[in-house]
DNA sequence: AAGACAAAAAATGAATGCAAAATGAGTCTC
DNA sequence: GAGACTCATTTTGCATTCATTTTTTGTCTT
């Protein structure tokens, strides 16, 4: 049993991380793969391959393929397997909103259960983040900034919201994989102030005026998101055309 | 390898849902069958059950299992078999929580994009609900009453929000069948109030006005829901435990 | 008689096999 | 020479089969 797992692509990286059926198993290394964007958008992926690959037969793998399709990260053609789906322009608005909507929505229900603890935890991420926008650190930014909106999703003591999340998050971070998001300086800057507000509002606890903000705040990332997508896709298909 | 991409710009994904597919079909069925409350809470379900009463065979009931299972519906014991997902108390909440998160944000979105046709459409509606009020037609009222927030969600132009909004609408509809919300008087003439400003917040597109009366308006109904049904599940238990 | 152990029965998880549909190649026609 | 048609190959969808695990039942011991 054990020994006819071949040298597959991907080790096994542990036994049992949740998910002790082989299905599971499957489903998690699939979900990261997809979501780590190994697969080109809109690339087929013949069944057989990914069964060689992962060294597994293909039920569990056509089950673990069904879910992702429910999950929105793959789409599957009658007859004619799964492709990674391909998120137009549209979808990514669509998809940004949404979890504009589920961000805001945690500000304002952490705002009823948030400790003075949590709320100090998350000015010292903000702090932290302060110092690596002036150091012009990008990637350290984002990486805090990330945590901080994260620590707001936790503080909303709401496990259906963080599972959902964590979805939507999963279906555009392979986008972000492909185009990193540089970002311009000034909008870095109104991101800070922005940052200030919410979390003025979250000692506060003002759950309405919470939510408000970080809509806001998120909705101005997604039209800097977009456009600079919509700039490096331009380039691409340009550079496809041309070739 | 010169025109290996055939159609990228929009594979044919929406003609046929799924329907075509046997697993599709049989999601579908298998869906509506969960959601409608045919299967007890917690009570397992043999996979030979289900396939004779579908005429299947067992694969594409598995793959429609697993999906289910994604979805929050379900829930799939390692080596146990399938259960109706029980849903706490908290579970309840959080799921009404997450709803009214999704409903604020259509709000929200409505604003930006809905026409003065869809907001008559609305408002008769709205009446519509108001006669069913006067005549104490509780079961008129309640239909009405959803088909008021799913033009809300429609007008949001958001696919992606309207598909989360459906598949959370259904974790919470298998519930809604067991125990019946029977409203008291005085809660229904708050919420024809509070359907009265989400009307007039919507007239003036007024997002964050709209956004925020929406959500607290479903957070009373969530109070109502689940003070009912922990009175209900209450009731339930002692009858159970008398017997 | 009650509890524990063991074997049989059933159910689940995964692999394999088979029919139908799709893809691709080769040939034929115009 | 280009396009269309036909047939072989590949791939997908589902059923069936095999191997474990769980559950049940029956017996034995205390």
């Amino acid at each position: 049993m054990k020994s006819t797992i071949p040298e597959s692509g991907m080790p096994i990286t542990q036994p049992d991380r949740q998910e002790a059926s082989l299905h599971g198993e499957i489903l998690l290394r699939l979900r990261d793969y997809v979501v780590e964007g190994n697969i080109p958008e809109g690339a087929r992926v013949p069944e057989r391959q990914l069964c060689a690959m992962l060294g597994i037969s293909r039920t569990p793998l056509r089950e673990a393929l069904k879910v992702l399709a429910a999950e929105g990260l793959i789409e599957l053609l009658p007859n004619r397997g799964a492709r990674v789906r391909e998120l137009s322009e549209r979808d990514l608005e669509e998809l940004f909103d949404v979890m504009a909507g589920l961000e805001s929505l945690a500000g304002r229900l952490a705002c009823e259960a948030i400790t003075d603890e949590e709320i100090a935890a998350i000015e010292r991420l903000h702090y932290e983040m302060y110092g690596h926008y002036l150091n012009s650190d990008m990637h350290g930014y984002f990486q805090v900034n990330q945590r901080i909106h994260e620590s707001i999703v936790a503080a909303a003591r709401n496990e259906t919201l963080r599972a959902a999340y964590d979805s939507f998050a999963g279906r555009i971070r392979r986008v972000r994989y492909s185009a990193n998001f540089a970002r311009k300086r000034q909008r870095w800057g109104e991101a800070m102030r922005e940052h200030e507000a919410i979390l003025d509002a979250l000692r506060r606890r003002a759950g309405s005026e919470l939510s408000d903000t970080l809509f806001q705040h998120l909705r101005n990332k997604r039209t800097a998101a977009i456009e600079h997508l919509a700039a490096a896709r331009g380039a691409t298909t340009a550079t496809v055309a041309g070739s």
